[in-house]
DNA sequence: GTTAAGATTCCG
DNA sequence: GGAATCTTAACG
């Protein structure tokens, strides 16, 4: 009800998906996500993020929901607490990784965005084939040793456009419950139908 | 040093 | 609705 179609998509289906042809795989760079987080997020899913193991298996997963957490200001980010340990890769250019601890048990996954001094990142919340992100960091083997990783130079893990444009729709964060009426209604989560 | 709370998930 | 589970950050 809250949703609404804000992006419009070229129709791709479970067939198109992964086209053959090989020139429209790109690794994602600095400039992709050196942008605001309210451009980065939207346009992360559907694209790949892609993982090579210690014995050189890629491993290649469909991002399908993100959520945009921006700057000091947004009472859902943990940036408005300012520069801490935690939040200090927040402040570097975009295209760093940005992983923490939550429930105890659960390692959440994230993409630095924006520009330097600038505190923003994706939150992948969603993977094809998983439910939720405390899931898909759990399948992957994403862990505390992710933190700081350059997206961008990575050898072990890196984000590919291979040329899918779904139709992204938009909703409210969630589990944001104490940021405030404001910043918790805002429409900056992202994401596809299966 | 102590403590409250959490960008989750599963069970009842 | 509530528990599990432990790191982070605020506070003393």
């Amino acid at each position: 009800m809250q949703e609404e179609k804000k992006y419009s998509g070229n129709g791709t289906s479970l067939k198109t998906r992964f086209p053959i042809d090989k020139s429209l795989e790109r690794k994602l760079d600095r400039s992709f996500f050196a942008r605001d987080v309210l451009k980065v997020a939207p346009e992360l899913v559907g694209k790949v993020l892609t993982l090579r193991s210690v014995d050189n298996i890629l491993k290649r997963y469909l991002i399908t929901e993100t959520e945009a957490y921006r700057g000091e200001a947004d009472l859902a980010c943990h940036a408005c607490r300012g520069r801490t340990q935690r939040t200090e890769i927040m402040y570097h250019e975009g295209g760093k990784i940005y992983v923490y601890f939550v429930y105890g048990m659960y390692w959440m996954l994230n993409f630095v965005t924006g520009e330097k001094d600038e505190p923003q990142a994706a939150l992948i919340r969603g993977i094809e084939g998983f439910n939720g992100p405390g899931k898909l960091t759990r399948a992957m083997g994403i862990d505390r040793s992710y933190y700081g990783e350059d997206l961008t130079t990575s050898a072990r893990i890196w984000v590919e456009d291979r040329g899918l444009s779904p139709d992204i729709l938009t909703g409210k964060r969630i589990g944001i419950e104490y940021a405030g009426a404001f910043w918790k209604n805002k429409p900056w989560r992202f994401y596809m139908l299966p």
